[in-house]
DNA sequence: AGCACGCCGACT
DNA sequence: GTCGGCGTGCTC
C-alpha cells in the first residue's frame, strides 16, 4: 500500500509517513486529514516514499485526501522545503506559515471567478508620465537583457521614480501573459500604493496581501492565485508564499526594509526568498531601494547582482539640503535648537508644512523620582515604562503592560516624580506653545493606532490641515507631502553608539529615508539634524547624499570586524522564566556544538540578550558565525539534531535564527 | 506544541 | 489515603 509523507504543524523537525490505499503522486501538494497522537491534525502531501521512514506496522491510515482543491504545484512544494530547510524550521510550521489556514483546514473556499479579460485590455495605453533620461536608460537594460533569472538591483533616490519603472515592468511582463509579484514593506501596504496599481492597470486582476487581510479574504486570494486567475499580487512578506503558476517578474521595493524578516516563529526573509524564488522559476527580480542594503550592496559588487541607478529626482530639480546642527553649541528648548525654531518659523511664514522627526513615541522615556531614584520599570521586562500623557498612563512598550501615571513616587511618596527625556507627544506639546497659530499633528503607532485613523491622518496632512508634523519612523516612508519643505530631526544621536553593528546602516537608511520627505514637488527642501557628534562619518556622508561613501566605509568595517555581510550568521536563543536555564541550555547546547564546528565555524559564549527580561520571561542567545554559508548550514543541520536531543526543563523555549538582523 | 505516564509532597 | 506538581517521552 502506498506511503504518504506529510508535513504536520507540529514543532518537529521530522514529516510522518501514513499509509493511504489509493494515493498516487497525483496527491503530492494535496492537504490531508490524519490521525496523530490521540487527535487529528491537517497537514500537506510531501512526497509518496518507497519505503516508510519507520516500523510499517506503526503506520496508521490517513483519513481523508482533500481533492476537491488544486494541488499545490511542485514550484510552491520546493519553495516551502527549500524554507524549511534553509531556516530550519519545521517543515509542517512552514507549511501553516505559508497556507491559508482555511485551506489547511480543507475548508472549501467557493471562490467566485474573478472576472477574466482581454489580455490586450489588461494595461492601459493612455497617457503615461514622460520618462527623465535616467529612466528611460534603467528601462532600457532592463528591456534588453535576455529573458530568464537575472536579480537587480535598482539603486534611486527617493523621488527618482522607482515606481514608474515597476509600473512599466509589470506591463511589459502583463502584455507577455505573465504574473508579476510586488512585495512592500509592512507599513507601505497602504490603499494609496494600490489604487495606484488598480488605476494603472484597471483591467489587472488584483489581489492585496498583508498582515491585516482578513482569513476568509486571504484563503480567497489564495485560491485564484493557485487556479491562474490572479495577474498582480501586491502584499508584504507573506506575499511571497503566492502560488503563481506563470510567474513572469518579481518585485521587490524597500528590499532593505526590516519588515521582509519575520522575527518570530519560522524567521524567513521574503526578500532573499523572492530572490531564491526568482531564481527557481527562472524569472528576473528587481530589488529597489533607495538606500540598498549592506547585504544587497555587497551582491551587486561581486555580479550577483546587476546594479541599475537612478541618480536624479523625477520631479523636483534638486536634493534637499541637509544641515548639520551642533547642539553642544545652542541651548535647547525642550530639544529644540533655536536654528530649528528659525526654520520652522519660516516655513510657517511661507504656509509650508515641517515635519519634526524623533524616533521615540510617548511623551517621556522614563518617570523617575530625583529623591529616592525610583524609575518606571516595567514588572515584567528589562525596560523602563514609556510616560503616556494623552492617557495619563505609564506603558511599557515591549510587552504592553499599561498602568496609571502616579501622582507621587511609589518608592517614597514623593510627590515630584518627573519625566525625564521626550517623545512625539513632548514635543507636539512644546511645538504647540511655540507656535500658537501653527496646526501641529502627531503621526506615531499612538496616533495612527488603526488603519482608518491613518489613512485620515495621512488625508489631512495632504489636505493641507496641518503645518507641523511630529512623527516616528512611521512618517519616514511611502507618503510624497507636496507642501513639506523642512525635516528636523531630533535624537538620531541615540542609534550612533548603539551596541548592534547594523545601528549606523539603520540610521543612515532613517535619515535619507525622512530627508526624502522634503521638498519633493516644486519646493525645494531643507532637513536640519541635530547632533553632539557634527563631525562623524555617517553625517558627513549624509549632508553631501553620498550613499557610496558612506556604503563603502560601513562595508570596510564589516570587512574588517568580519561582520555580515563577509560572514555569515546564525543564533540560538533561548527563554524561561529564570535567566540561569536558558544560558545553562546554551551552555549544553554548545558543548553539543563542539565536535560538530569545524575550523570554518565560529561558536561565540551565550550572553542574555539586551532585553534580557521580555513579558515575564528571561532570554539569551548564542552566536554562530561562519566565513561559508554551506559550512553554516551543514553545521546547523548536524547540531540541531542533537539539540533537539537535549532534556529541557518544560518552561524553556528556544529556537534559531539564520541571517538574524538582531545581534 | 500537546498529551500521556509516572513518581514524590501537603491536603479536602 | 488522594490531588497535583512537573520531568520524560512520544507523536507516523
Amino acid at each position: 500500500m502506498p506511503v504518504v509523507r506529510v508535513a504536520i504543524p507540529v514543532p518537529l523537525p521530522q514529516p510522518f509517513d501514513y499509509l493511504a490505499e489509493d494515493a498516487t503522486t497525483e496527491d503530492i501538494g494535496r492537504c490531508v486529514r490524519v490521525p496523530f497522537g490521540r487527535g487529528e491534525k491537517n497537514g500537506l502531501i510531501l512526497a509518496l516514499p518507497e519505503t516508510a521512514g519507520i516500523d510499517p506496522a506503526r503506520l496508521k491510515p490517513v483519513i481523508h485526501i482533500q481533492r476537491d482543491v488544486p494541488r499545490l504545484p511542485s514550484d510552491w512544494m520546493e519553495l516551502v522545503e527549500f524554507t524549511a530547510r534553509y531556516y530550519h524550521a519545521p517543515p509542517g510550521e512552514v507549511v501553516a506559515l505559508a497556507l491559508p489556514p482555511k485551506l489547511l483546514q480543507g475548508k472549501s473556499t467557493r471562490k467566485p471567478a474573478l472576472r477574466a479579460t482581454d489580455l490586450s485590455e489588461r494595461h492601459r495605453t493612455g497617457e503615461l508620465p514622460t520618462l527623465t533620461t535616467a529612466q528611460a536608460d534603467v528601462l532600457a537594460t532592463l528591456r534588453d537583457a535576455p529573458a530568464g533569472f537575472k536579480a537587480w538591483l535598482l539603486a534611486g533616490v527617493t523621488g527618482s521614480g522607482k515606481t514608474e519603472i515597476y509600473l512599466r515592468l509589470t506591463a511589459d511582463t502583463l502584455a507577455a501573459g505573465g504574473q508579476v509579484l510586488i512585495l512592500v514593506p509592512e507599513i507601505a501596504l497602504t490603499p494609496q500604493l494600490e489604487e495606484r496599481v488598480r488605476a494603472r492597470f484597471p483591467a489587472a486582476r488584483i489581489i492585496s496581501l498583508h498582515s491585516g487581510i482578513a482569513t476568509g479574504a486571504r484563503a480567497r486570494g489564495f485560491r485564484q492565485a493557485l487556479d491562474g486567475q490572479v495577474d498582480i499580487v501586491l502584499g508584504t512578506r507573506l506575499a511571497v508564499f503566492t502560488p503563481l503558476p506563470g510567474l513572469g517578474l518579481i518585485l521587490v521595493d524597500e528590499e532593505h526594509d526590516a519588515s521582509y524578516k519575520q522575527q518570530e516563529g519560522v524567521r524567513y526573509s521574503a526578500r532573499d526568498l523572492a530572490v531564491w524564488r526568482a531564481r527557481q522559476r527562472n524569472v528576473p527580480v528587481v530589488l529597489g531601494s533607495a538606500t540598498p542594503s549592506l547585504e544587497s550592496w555587497r551582491h551587486a559588487h561581486n555580479d550577483r547582482y546587476h546594479l541599475l541607478r537612478l541618480p536624479v529626482r523625477a520631479l523636483a530639480s534638486a536634493l534637499p539640503a541637509i544641515r548639520i546642527i551642533d547642539t553642544r553649541r545652542c541651548r535647547l528648548d525642550e530639544g529644540i535648537s533655536p536654528p530649528l525654531h528659525e526654520a520652522l518659523a519660516a516655513r510657517l511664514e511661507r504656509s509650508e508644512q515641517s515635519l519634526v522627526f524623533l524616533n521615540r513615541r510617548g511623551y517621556a522615556p522614563v518617570l523617575a523620582c530625583p529623591t529616592c531614584g525610583w524609575v518606571s520599570q516595567c514588572p515584567h521586562c528589562s525596560a523602563n515604562r514609556v510616560v503616556h500623557l494623552a492617557d495619563r498612563r505609564l506603558r511599557c512598550h515591549h510587552c504592553g503592560a499599561v498602568s496609571p501615571v502616579p501622582r507621587a513616587c511609589p518608592g517614597c511618596g514623593n510627590k515630584d516624580v518627573q519625566p525625564f527625556g521626550r517623545g512625539t507627544q513632548r514635543i507636539e506639546a512644546r511645538l504647540a506653545e511655540l507656535f500658537p497659530a501653527a496646526r501641529v499633528l502627531r503621526i506615531d503607532r499612538d496616533a495612527a493606532r488603526t488603519p482608518a485613523r491613518r489613512e485620515s491622518l495621512l488625508a489631512s496632512i495632504a489636505a493641507g490641515e496641518a503645518d507641523i508634523l511630529v512623527g516616528t519612523q512611521m512618517m519616514a516612508k511611502g507618503h510624497d507631502f507636496p507642501r513639506l519643505t523642512l525635516v528636523g530631526v531630533l535624537g538620531a544621536d541615540a542609534s550612533l553608539h548603539a551596541a548592534d553593528f547594523r545601528a549606523p546602516e539603520r540610521l543612515f537608511q532613517q535619515l535619507m529615508q525622512v530627508g526624502g520627505r522634503a521638498g519633493r514637488a516644486q519646493l525645494p527642501g531643507e532637513v536640519l539634524i541635530q547632533t553632539e557628534y557634527p563631525e562623524h562619518p555617517l553625517y558627513r556622508c549624509l549632508i553631501r547624499h553620498d550613499t557610496d561613501a558612506f556604503t563603502r566605509m560601513e562595508l570596510d568595517q564589516r570587512l574588517a570586524a568580519n561582520f555580515p555581510p563577509f560572514s555569515y550568521q546564525a543564533m540560538l536563543r533561548a527563554d524561561a522564566p529564570e535567566l540561569a536555564a536558558a544560558v545553562d541550555f546554551l551552555r549544553r547546547a554548545r558543548i553539543e556544538a563542539a565536535p560538530l564546528a569545524g575550523s570554518l565555524i565560529r561558536l561565540f559564549d551565550p550572553v542574555p540578550m539586551r532585553i534580557t527580561r521580555l513579558a515575564r520571561r528571561e532570554r539569551a542567545q548564542l552566536l554562530i558565525e561562519s566565513d561559508r554559508r554551506a559550512a553554516l548550514q551543514d553545521f546547523l543541520t548536524r547540531w540541531l539534531e542533537r539539540i533537539h536531543a537535549l532534556s529541557a526543563p518544560h518552561d524553556l523555549r528556544w529556537q534559531v535564527d539564520v541571517d538574524p538582523l538582531e545581534v
